[in-house]
RNA sequence: GGCGACAUGGCCAAGUGGUAAGGCAAGGGACUGCAACUCCCUCAUCCCCGGUUCGAAUCCGGGUGUCGCCUCCA
């Protein structure tokens, strides 16, 4: 099967052919590490991690570049604002930015290259695109010389996000000021003269700093050459900051710079983007407070990655039911497979079929959804083989479902875990959620449930029922079984 | 103002010409003291109008609605 993705650049579902047989060479936009990252941000992860993934199953030898964006306006402001050096700011986010994406499984680039340990390679690039005459100097605020990108020097400019230059109505961002230095308002800035108190590196120009796209297209030609296969972000980056990569890269070399573009839809709140701006974000590590990561990550591959994703706590409920019942039986499926290292039978069909359909959802653009719901059919025959624990062909046919989960589980990054541990981590949340460990509340309940045991050994099962009332009103589910009575969060609505 | 995306059952979400995957919820059955859990079963003709076609959720045209980008953004 042929891997197929969708290339902004062209707009159309094509075939995927390498520049090099049997390899890829991918670049990820990374995050700027002034905060904290939130689900946005998660997102971008996640499914570039599943595409990684997904390229190395389908046998690519796969060179993955990720940068951060430790020079930029924020990062100074923060520092600033914080009484700290932009390097102590930005390296307590970098590790916060690893904690969390380890935390979602998302495994890390060969290469993470930092704009501070470029500079040599970014202020080569800018003056070869000023000898090529792609750029020019400008008098900077306070000495030295600005240098600015002469987007009508480049005819392609706009060729990526689809738009002719007079499409851009001035003045439609507040944000940015008119500026008579510029031959151009859509010039862009490839190195900015230094303002007291900034941090700056020296250059042909004068003492400045580069400005935020020049970074991305040094960088990926450093690690990845002046042609390389994939180039990701969100589709916020699209224009300008990948538009202008690509002019700067082409400009500067004689490459094509990257042939496929992907971006992944936003991540919704009520229907409106998550954004720093718009203040309507959740940070990752306050979801996890939450949620277990796994359900985090499941729901984000719950969308194909070009739509757009309507976070929720509804929406992260619904996740958190489906993993922890899958996680509740590959822990059953371990338990009752203990004795049985190795099936003898041959893999039965309904593995091979799902086997086929996973890769064949991945291969086309990335079709995670389709991908989830290719491993229904295992997970349900899984959970009924688990019905006859003690019959030998069962046994046979949950060890090769458990082995074909298994296998899937590592493409995506879900269900690969302990089982038991992460079933009971899932709950435990659920429980925290409910009421906090050692609380009043959790006392009140283990009483009631006690009372209830009681009345049921008594017979008295009009109290008994009575007293589960009480528990389903305070929000909780009670399970009786042969070992015992269980009592856990109501996760249903 | 320009450019673009999306609209599928109660909720979420695949499907881009041949007759609607999957998840969650819900309903019925088995199990249970009764329940829950679990297992089994059931559950849509695809925003509106017009067109192309033997045939359209899928293509074309026109609406309506929601969202995004137009140099902070993943």
């Amino acid at each position: 099967m042929s891997l197929r993705l969708t290339n902004t650049l062209t707009r159309q579902k094509e075939r995927f052919v390498p520049l090099h047989a049997g390899k890829v060479s991918l670049y990820v936009c990374g995050v700027t590490v002034y905060d904290y990252c939130h689900v946005g941000h998660a997102r971008v992860c996640v499914v570039f991690d599943v595409v990684q993934r997904t390229l190395r199953r389908l046998g690519y030898d796969v060179t993955y570049v990720r940068n951060f964006t430790d020079v930029d306006d924020k990062i100074i402001a923060r520092a600033h604002l914080n009484g700290e050096s932009c390097e102590a700011l930005t390296s307590r986010f970098i590790d916060a930015f690893y904690e969390d994406m380890d935390r979602l499984d998302c495994q890390r680039p060969q290469v993470e290259p930092r704009v501070t340990t470029h500079m040599d390679e970014i202020r080569t690039m800018i003056a070869e695109i000023i000898a090529r005459g792609h750029a020019y100097l400008a008098p900077g605020e306070f000495g030295g010389q600005d240098v600015y990108f002469d987007v009508r020097s480049f005819a392609e400019y706009g060729a990526l996000s689809g738009r002719a230059q007079e499409d851009n109505q001035d003045g439609a961002s507040d944000r940015v000021q008119h500026d008579d230095r510029k031959r151009n308002q859509a010039d862009f800035a490839l190195w900015k003269s230094a303002k007291p108190g900034e941090p700056f590196w020296t250059s042909p120009w004068g003492n400045g700093r580069p400005g935020w796209h020049i970074e991305c297209s040094a960088m990926s030609c450093k690690h990845l050459g002046t042609t390389f296969d994939i180039h990701c972000g969100g589709k916020d980056l699209v224009f300008p900051h990948h538009e202008n990569e690509i002019a700067q890269a082409r400009a500067a070399n004689d490459g094509q710079f990257a042939k496929h573009w992907l971006h992944n839809g936003f991540v919704t709140i009520d229907s409106e983007k998550m954004s720093k701006s718009l203040g309507n974000f959740f940070s990752i590590r306050d979801v996890l407070k939450r949620y277990h990561p796994q359900v985090l990550r499941y729901f984000l591959l719950t969308a194909h990655y070009l739509q757009q994703l309507n976070f929720s706590d509804k929406a992260l409920d619904d996740a958190n039911r489906r993993v922890l019942y899958v996680y509740e039986k590959l822990a059953l499926a371990d338990q009752v497979l203990v004795n049985l290292p190795q099936a003898r039978s041959p893999t039965p069909a309904v593995c091979l079929e799902a086997r086929a359909e996973l890769m064949e959802a991945l291969s086309d653009d990335f079709n995670t959804p389709r991908a989830l719901a290719a491993l229904s059919e295992p997970i349900a025959a899984l959970a009924k083989a688990l019905e006859k624990p003690k019959d030998q062909p069962s046994q046979e046919r949950a060890w090769h479902l458990r082995a074909l989960i298994q296998e899937a589980s590592e493409v995506l990054g879900l269900f690969h875990l302990d089982p038991a541990k992460t079933a009971a981590d899932i709950l435990q949340l659920a429980k925290d959620r409910l009421f906090p460990a050692g609380s009043e509340q959790e006392a009140e309940v283990e009483r009631l449930v006690q009372a209830r045991n009681d009345a049921r050994a008594a017979t008295d099962f009009a109290e008994a029922d009575v007293l589960r009332g009480k528990l389903t009103a305070l929000g909780v589910e009670i399970r009786d079984s042969r070992e015992g009575t269980q009592w856990r969060p109501l996760l249903s609505e």
